[in-house]
DNA sequence: CGGATGATTGAGAAGTCTCAACCGTGGTGG
DNA sequence: CCACCACGGTTGAGACTTCTCAATCATCCG
């Protein structure tokens, strides 16, 4: 929780008690399997899902059951914070690697929104953070190729990896198979061993088991055409005008 | 503007009070012609575009110039509401045929989503629409082949055209052209135009100047794979927390 | 009538997919 | 302790989708 409190103040600017009351939010771990789905597609939840520990995804499934992975959540991501104001779901969560989910019910997600705006206006931006991230993919899938694709997922990863605490930037675990890498890149496994095969013949990265290694981040980040603005990481201040903290507190 | 409140009650109650809030804050229209960047790449912005009238399109820009629509916006709709808890842009917006924008200060959508909790409520819900939408053209770029895709956004436009009253889901005008349509679909012109051409041979769909008559929409959907839910029409009522509008009113 | 823009067509090239086989490693049961 | 199995990674060859480039056509507008 204190993983998703500090991901928060990556972006938002939070007092002490308004920390305190999102570390206060009463929710249940449970661990869960490679390859469990956490939400079903079509499912209607009751409670968010935060990441303690793992690799989890947002996935899209096509009548053929082939799925397009949407968006990885590392520790300290909320996967579904987007549910809290649309508990139908259209999409699905899954476990990638074994991984520990933290339910926290989206009544009390609301209930500290409700008393804090400053935390309405952090899970606000949090959720728009994600889609930032979404729009940048959607350009990824529809004008870049196989290897401008890897490349700029491994750079997105590797920041955010390196903001969580959890790994550098060049050098960090990456505990998916080449078929999952495949749905995220809409690409077939076969096509992205080969495409890792060419990143790593450029020395651009190497990989050891599910660590990937940077070998040369600016090279990596060059055929990306990587430009980590679309992850928001500017902390705006809008959040404070004039009486928004004041009021929240009364 | 008051296209815009109909557009939030799709998904959110509001009430009377409310609506009224929205509707008294202070904008500025423009007129802009086809092939005008409203918000370049990059651009920090400190009020949000609702489109009045016209196509509008929210896209990612490549280093070699190449754009990537990943959105499109119809009147009613607010183009970068999610400016206001991000102003530092990492997209860019651009009028794809003559359009009305209006500019919506980010400083009168922040105070009256601050003073009603359930305007800040719709709001988020809004942008989470947004993002809803977009993961969807994550799937659909990802893993589905240019005929489904091109179904795809009609469908959706068809849709959305039908929601917001300037059309039905079957015969609407989309005033963009097959390159605009081709840099939505991660394609190029000429196949957009190829695949196009193949929906009017299976008697899916017609086209007469930019006006798109859906000849077909059980065919045209199932060729799209097209389920409205990620459009996230439910109405939620999550925002009535016991207190929620009460809170509001003081 | 001339020029611009957008739609259409054709042909060859490139990127990615499919299918099928093979390899390497870690875990498991005998 | 070893043989085996399962899973994920790797390789090869041919097929298919989509791209590129270039030309042509149609429509609108000055």
């Amino acid at each position: 929780m204190q993983r998703f409190v500090t991901k928060l103040l990556l972006r938002s600017q939070l007092s002490g008690e308004e920390q305190e009351a999102i570390l206060r939010l009463n929710c249940r771990a449970t661990q869960v399997r490679a390859r469990t789905d956490i939400v079903s597609p079509g499912e209607t939840v009751d409670h968010a899902c935060l990441v303690a520990q793992g690799l989890v995804a947002r996935f899209d499934q096509m009548l053929d059951g082939d799925r397009q992975i949407t968006s990885f959540y590392i520790p300290g991501d909320m996967a579904d914070l987007h549910s809290v104001v649309s508990p139908a779901a259209a999409w699905g969560i899954t476990a990638l690697s074994p991984a520990t989910v933290v339910h926290v019910p989206h009544k009390e997600l609301l209930e500290v929104a409700r008393a804090y705006p400053a935390i309405m206006l952090a899970f606000w931006r949090d959720t728009v953070a994600d889609g930032s991230v979404l729009a940048k993919w959607v350009g990824n899938l529809g004008r870049q190729d196989a290897r401008a694709r890897l490349a700029h997922v491994l750079c997105e990863i590797g920041i955010r990896m390196e903001l969580a605490g959890l790994g550098t930037r060049t050098a960090f675990e990456l505990d998916a198979t080449q078929d999952q890498l495949a749905d995220a890149l809409g690409l077939t496994a076969v096509h992205v061993n080969r495409t890792l095969q060419r990143l790593r013949a450029e020395r651009a990265v190497m990989t050891r088991g599910h660590v990937v290694e940077v070998l040369d981040w600016p090279r990596l980040a060059d055929i990306a055409e990587f430009d980590p603005d679309f992850l928001l990481l500017g902390k705006t201040d809008c959040a404070l005008l004039p009486g928004t903290r004041a009021t929240s507190q009364r």
